[in-house]
DNA sequence: CCTGTTTCTATCGTATGACTTTATCCGGGA
DNA sequence: TCCCGGATAAAGTCATACGATAGAAACAGG
């Protein structure tokens, strides 16, 4: 599962050196392979684990720290942080999350998460934008209808269309839920991609119909069409999800 | 507005060199004083402005770059980057904006994300919570019943309710929510605690029948009394800040 | 034998200086 | 005008040293 999230994580150059120690960490600490609690390698003893200076590594757990993953205490280590500390709304998080292939109860809890919050934030699109705002919304929608289905044009195309709705509420702190639907939308879209059109063509008439109701200014049933978008979604996700689940039981027996 | 937002922050040692440094930084950015786009002190330079070592220095940076404050580059130097990339749902982030005495609009964006949230939370909470779930509501209802009007253990046991409704949700990234929410919480409450009883009065009794509706496992009637106590919240809290505009702008004239 | 205190030591925190890498700037040449 | 390449400035990395602190172990007293 080597699915590349590009979903805006921080724009971190990701050949530094301190960066790569830090993925390598956070992949460690979020598949688990770090439970909580352990302590991390000693900062001393680390040109054997790997090699790489005190400074870079440092670095690296600051990173770390600052997302809630760690936790240094002078004399008693670098320790991995309980799981209710991590943000795991940052996008960062979240992308090492989908590297480490998610379980299937946790995309059930963004997905949870998105109904909550998507519908009504294309109310407040519908309500706020402005023309700048919805010949954006539009662009992303005919760059999801004029390429080929799950192709890497129509995958941004389909994240650009929901991270312009956020825009156009006007909300930022609402704004930074955005990296987290996108980052969902984009690990179910990889899921879908081996599969027909079936689900690509469902997916686009909820699409037009959440933008239809934008350009109408009609809030209400934005966010209703909203819903139905991301209850689709779900189902079809998760019936894949299932899939593959049997295909991997199926396989191992 | 020098209130210390104490919701569960990094558990960062406040104390160490770097986290001063850190700290120093974010509020300067977050209050505009550093614009977006500026240059942060040469890493060489600091020996004058700030005197600290490069390291720690750095490490400040670093901590700060996770969350989305600003950017490093080679030879361009470290800039204050875009609004849009701060992570402002970020503990450390929500508390340095609330030691920068948050503008009215971002009050409003923060309740308008509690009145997207949290109605769904208690929906949740109700259908889902354990018995241990529902004691640790009850227990922070009766902090919240039992001290003195806007009183420290008040406050907290307010912020405590929020949080266990948030924690029986059982959705990890839904809970990551809860810092948003309590940051917003504790600095409606500053704002009011100077006032008389009526607020308080009124919320206990909106925050007496959200628990009524989570005993009941009533997730309807949970959602829609959330929704009404945080409306209420909202409303007392634009009007003392309408009211402490007035008072600033009696005061300057 | 248990408990409280002291000392010891491992580990993080900070400082410093040197060197490397990278991106921008600028000037020369096609 | 455009492209190429070197100069350059800033961040990135490394090695080393020392300070501070919290556990652990040793020790003293009951």
């Amino acid at each position: 599962m080597q699915l590349h999230v590009k979903v805006r994580a921080t724009r971190l150059n990701p050949d530094r050196l301190f960066s790569q120690v830090a993925h390598r960490l956070a992949v460690a600490i979020i598949t688990g392979a770090s439970p909580a609690g352990a302590l991390l390698p000693n900062e001393d003893d680390l040109k054997g684990e790997i090699s790489v200076s005190r400074t870079a590594y440092r670095e690296a757990v600051k990173f770390l720290s600052g997302k809630g993953l760690v936790e240094a205490r002078p004399k008693s280590g670098t320790r991995v942080a309980p799981r209710e500390t991590w943000n795991l709304l940052d996008p960062d998080v979240l992308a090492w999350h989908f590297k480490a292939d998610p379980n299937e109860k946790f995309i059930r809890d963004l997905f949870e998460l998105r109904l909550f919050v998507e519908p009504s934030a294309a109310r407040l699109a519908a309500q706020r934008r402005s023309d700048a705002d919805l010949r954006r919304i539009e662009a992303a929608f005919r760059g999801m209808a004029e390429n080929p289905p799950y192709a890497e044009p129509t995958v941004n195309a389909d994240l650009a269309f929901h991270e312009a709705i956020f825009a156009a509420t006007r909300n930022p702190p609402l704004q930074c839920l955005a990296p987290a639907v996108c980052a969902t939308i984009q690990w179910s879209l990889f899921l879908k991609a081996p599969d027909d059109q079936f689900f690509f063509t469902a997916s686009l008439i909820d699409h037009e119909r959440v933008l239809d109701a934008i350009v109408q200014r009609d809030g209400d049933l934005a966010a209703a069409r909203m819903s139905g978008l991301v209850i689709d979604s779900l189902n079809s996700t998760l019936r894949l999800l299932a899939g593959r689940a049997g295909a991997d039981a199926g396989k191992t027996a």
